[in-house]
DNA sequence: GATGAATGAGGATTCATTCAT
DNA sequence: CATGAATGAATCCTCATTCAT
């Protein structure tokens, strides 16, 4: 009886259920194996349920890549811009929105690896899905930054090239932070933030502020 | 016999020669395509040759792609010790060696693209080579911030989280910053590192020196 | 409960409606994609219904094929039977016949494109009944023809090789001129029998009497 | 020794002949089971290859196909043309063209079956292929009955309705007989076209010179 | 040294068909 | 009566890799 229940909890799933288990698989196996090296057959199998109905529900492998990329994206950069309202001054904000970030990767590796490892990987259609949302990702990063130094008019400083080299610096750092941390398991996502804003923040204030480095004569 | 000498300008080339032909062949495809997008056929059409060559000097698409690994690694690995050897002190080091990074990558984009991004790509026996080169690039640029800071002993320090993740909060936003580059042709490596080394030489002197940065109560 | 009445006008029809127009469907999308092309989903959504009852009324793709071929076959044999029996003597009941056959391929396009156009398509069972229905039209022909001009017992005459070419022939052009009518809009089903009588009429007669055509020496 | 001699006859063939033998193959399974059942794989096994062979010459199972259908065609319209042009007069031509037509389908009734039975079958690309060689074919044959007829300037009659009126009709009839000749394997090719000859030469002549049949009152 | 010919092996995708509700 | 959920079984196609010349 209780079996018969436990046999309920797997089969004949409602749509919804189903679509976010398959993208759970999903998103364990392009992150173990690289999106061409996964096959479907694996996630299908990792999913518990047959082939078919990852076509049935995501059309092809490359809709049920971009289903994985877009989920995780979302919630990325969700959890970043909610940490980052939470504060008012600029410092804070990229502080508490570093924080969300690590934070987020530490409790989800595997989609972060498909979401932001996989650019070259993939080809056609999905490559400008995956560029989309790397974009939302510096883009908040930049607008943080933009706005955290922002004395005259914000979105203006968005395309300027000092807010970009920055927004961009700081990712490209972070991401790779991101193979450290979990090198070190034993920081916490606010610790490796802390070391990440020692090393940046006061010369990202001075870059942005127009204080630019001399090379020595050396 | 005038037509058969024609004929050999580009027939029945030394083995070395072939084998720089076919790599820089193979570089192209892989960078354009991506590993596993990367076609054999292409590359050797591309090389101008048929594809049992590139079997018989490399003996697989694994050992292709290793060797491009291996030689574009080198070539980036040299000229970035042979820069940083040019400055006696710290600061200057790393600029010589960033400088001579960015200019690199200005000049092999290809090569870096193959060399850097595709980790999560290969599988298997590659992935090992691939760590080594990136782990070699990487070392190179800790020794160069560990022995810059270092009034004590510098292997010592190699070891040191802190190195270890300055190194790679470095590499990451460099890597980034290639993308960045990519996309403002008008600046030169020069300044592109002038602008890095604005962004991160004070604070990765006081992060390596030990001051931290402390979250605001905000 | 008012919406439940007009729920009703589409759902829990009895069971010979429901098949009726599945059929209607089936019919559509097998003649504009062809066997194999057609897809039970879409017969089904053109239905109005899921797939399930396609499979609880016809048992399988073929059983539903099957099911179009009979209807339709019996739909064409009826009317163009019912049409030469109008007629005494063997030129009217020819022209009443063909007349028939031509109205009702002007009338059930989609229909006779199942019915006819599909026999090296299908494979195993259905095959079968598509040659018997084919056939079934032959033999109306034929025996049409045969009666046409036998002073003797007609049905002796059916097995004749003279009655079976000519009644081959003749199918055989009428199905082919049934694209020509596609193609002119304008003519009426009359018009083209009249053209097609013209062209076989004579030339029938006498090929039939056993009057022969011989080759010139040119 | 000779039976290495009897290994390189199968072995390792120049493409032009590899690719003639697995179209012959490809005839044959595609006329006895029809495009969708067949599958690449009996092909290439019949034509004592492996499928990769199939895709390097042909590109797809679409393509194959094509191929068939372009040398079939091209060897029935100039087997067609051949025979039509030693005649002078029309009524000869038309003898010469149908025997010729006849002899060909009886001769290759796979290439014919292949050529011409399987129009709806096929979708996309090469319907548009079959749709030529099949125009190709009853172009031939409206010529004939053109110029055969015509006093006046024969390329203006071709767009006649009763051109292409007839011209189709014998289309349909011959290629009906050809099922009727497969039945009567007694019958030579010149039998079949005297026959087809005496049913329609006379109706054929009225019906184009404008003499209508009307029908009977009865 | 060099290549055209050939293939083993495997992966994405589709579809007729059936449960369980 | 009616259906959303689920799958077994093919089939097309591609690609790294190797002979035989």
């Amino acid at each position: 009886m209780a079996d018969k229940m436990s046999d309920k909890t797997r089969r004949r799933l409602p749509r919804h259920v189903r679509e976010q288990q398959i993208i759970d698989a999903a998103i364990q196996v392009f992150s173990k194996r690289g999106y061409h090296l996964a096959v479907v057959d694996e996630i299908a199998e990792l999913a518990g349920i047959s082939k078919p109905m990852v076509y049935l529900y995501f059309g092809s492998k490359e809709g049920l890549f971009t289903a994985c990329i877009r989920r995780e994206g979302e919630l990325l950069t969700e959890s970043f811009a909610n940490a980052a309202r939470t504060a008012r001054d600029a410092e804070s904000q990229l502080w508490r929105g570093l924080s969300a970030f690590f934070g987020f990767v530490a409790e989800h590796r595997d989609g972060w690896v498909v979401l932001y490892r996989q650019a070259s990987e993939v080809g056609g259609e999905v490559a400008a899905e995956v560029q989309r949302q790397r974009g939302e990702v510096g883009a908040a990063v930049a607008s943080l930054v933009a706005s955290g130094i922002a004395r005259t008019d914000t979105s203006a400083r968005l395309a300027d090239p000092e807010v970009s080299f920055v927004a961009m610096a700081l990712v490209g750092a972070a991401d790779a932070l991101t193979d450290w941390m979990a090198e070190h398991p034993g920081e916490s996502p606010d610790q490796v933030t802390q070391r990440l804003m020692s090393m940046i923040w006061v010369g990202m204030r001075n870059a942005l502020a127009g204080e630019t480095w001399t090379p020595p004569r050396g």
